[in-house]
DNA sequence: AATACATATGAGCAACTACTCATATGTATT
DNA sequence: AATACATATGAGTAGTTGCTCATATGTATT
């Protein structure tokens, strides 16, 4: 519906062509987004670095992250229907633990960038 | 401040205790979230993986992503900031390429993820 | 120097996020 | 079964995000 977005004053045709060729298509950007957006909040990401050294319940690891119980929940929820955390339950708590061996991975592999300086060229 | 949070109700305080002192502090955890928020967005997504083949200059990048220049170069300034991508000027136009080989690594290590099936456990 | 072109930027707005507060749900204990 | 406890959830809200529109900036061409 936008085709004259910039094509009026586009540079390289056969690199756009080329590029457009390749583009990811807008489902698999979104799936991306979606995994990356999981871990894009400090609280989640506190919540995700904790549950790596073992499972807890709710109400432990609002204590540990500082943050309400309330508040937990809905992260916690959130990370479930991301499907990056999975819980059962024990008496009258639940265990939340993680669930995604990959997400795991990614995260020790970007917290390795961090230690490692980031963003060097 | 709010100590109060849970502790009353705290299960395991022995657990809680060890958590707390591996929990990462708020810089790490924020420099975390703002790594993956960086790729949290759809659009910049499409900008990230466009650019993994190659420079462009900012029109030729909107057109490839069907988007307008104004919300390219917005989004352009963003991984800016965030230090994801760098600039040169070469005539009227500016090219823009990745900047960080980590986010390369990172970008390519989850898509494969979501190629062999994500969320397995 | 004047014009055209490529990009950047500020204001404004609708949609979304992450919290709080109040309360519902569901399990264990008595 | 009644109460207490652990968790979940809905409504409300302040802050953030990603776009558009209008315009500024900065380089090349004439």
């Amino acid at each position: 519906m936008n085709k004259d977005i910039c094509e009026i004053t586009v540079v390289d045709k056969k690199k756009v062509k080329q590029a457009k060729s390749k583009l990811v298509d807008q489902k698999v950007a979104s799936d991306l987004a979606g995994v990356f957006k999981a871990l894009s909040d400090p609280t989640r990401v506190k919540i995700f670095s904790t549950l790596l050294n073992g499972e807890l319940c709710v109400c432990d690891l609002a204590e540990v992250i500082s943050l309400s119980q309330s508040a937990t929940s809905h992260q916690l929820r959130l990370l479930r229907d991301m499907n990056l955390v999975k819980y059962k339950r024990v008496g009258k708590t639940i265990l939340y633990s993680l669930s995604d061996q990959h997400t795991e991975t990614l995260f020790n592999v970007t917290l390795e960038h961090l230690k490692h300086g980031k963003t060097k060229t």
